[in-house]
DNA sequence: TATGAAAGACCGCTCCC
DNA sequence: GGGAGCGGTCTTTCATA
């Protein structure tokens, strides 16, 4: 991990292909960078070790599996001291695919997907704000999302 | 994409294994589930037909990338019809890696990340706050980010 | 130390049962 | 859904500057 590995373009360029397609040939990459395959090999082993790139996942459409619903929780504890108690107890809940701790008007963020405003609202009552350690919650529903993707270089 | 396709739990174990690491062999796929390799390879091909898998993107550390400020930015629009106007705006702001259009306290909601703090502040100044249609901004930055995954099933 | 070239192993794809 | 063969890709090794 340690100090920030310095990146030039050809890896900026690595990068970018490989964050739109992880299965790009490295002698596609090679020929569009005029390099060898050996030399992407290299790089990307590279940028693996110093932790810049962390693994390959397959990218899932929520809505095609139904999850239809896409919104962000603002949670205000009842004791910032909570906090540690109040993660594990969301991170137990399937729908809850990111937590956050922030400044600002919550003291937790959370972002949630579920199959159906039926779903979200049983979700909210029985499972959110049955935590002992929550205060309140505010919810914001995201009705469309026309930007979603990786850093830019 | 039509109607869900209803998957079964060999489909599940698949797309489970394949969120964690899209380089998983099919071999491999195929002794956890006593299935044969083909098999899996026929499951796969229909998950993508079916619009559930999109696409292999490796992952990158947006820290060991130097991005080690994240936060999210409420949005309130001068008028909600300038939201097409506005998101074409921040669509050219490369830190900028979510957009939704929400209900509640905030007519967009952005996720940036910068390498800074000084960067965040020059950028919300200069880049964001600067758009016309922008009334006001409020900034939530994240301190820590305990939970974050893709929906499990 | 980083690059270029080539050989080997592995995986995924396609046929047929 | 299972099994075998082909093609392609990744990986490794060696040589080079």
């Amino acid at each position: 991990m340690a100090a920030h590995y310095q990146i030039d373009d050809l890896d900026r360029q690595i990068l970018a292909a490989l964050v739109d397609n992880a299965r790009t040939p490295y002698a596609e990459l090679a020929k569009l960078n005029g390099v060898s395959p050996a030399t992407i090999h290299v790089r990307v082993e590279k940028l693996k070790q110093a932790g810049i790139i962390t693994g390959a996942q397959i990218t899932l459409d929520p809505q095609a599996l139904g999850f239809d619903v896409c919104c962000f929780i603002g949670i205000n504890l009842k004791s910032a001291k909570d906090y540690g108690r109040a993660i594990a107890q969301l991170n137990g809940l399937p729908e809850v695919t990111e937590a956050h701790y922030t400044t600002g008007h919550y003291n937790i963020f959370i972002k949630v997907r579920t199959r159906s405003i039926e779903e979200l609202h049983q979700l909210l009552i029985n499972r959110i704000q049955s935590i002992d350690e929550i205060q309140s919650t505010e919810t914001l529903i995201s009705l469309s999302s026309p930007i979603q993707r990786q850093i830019s270089l």
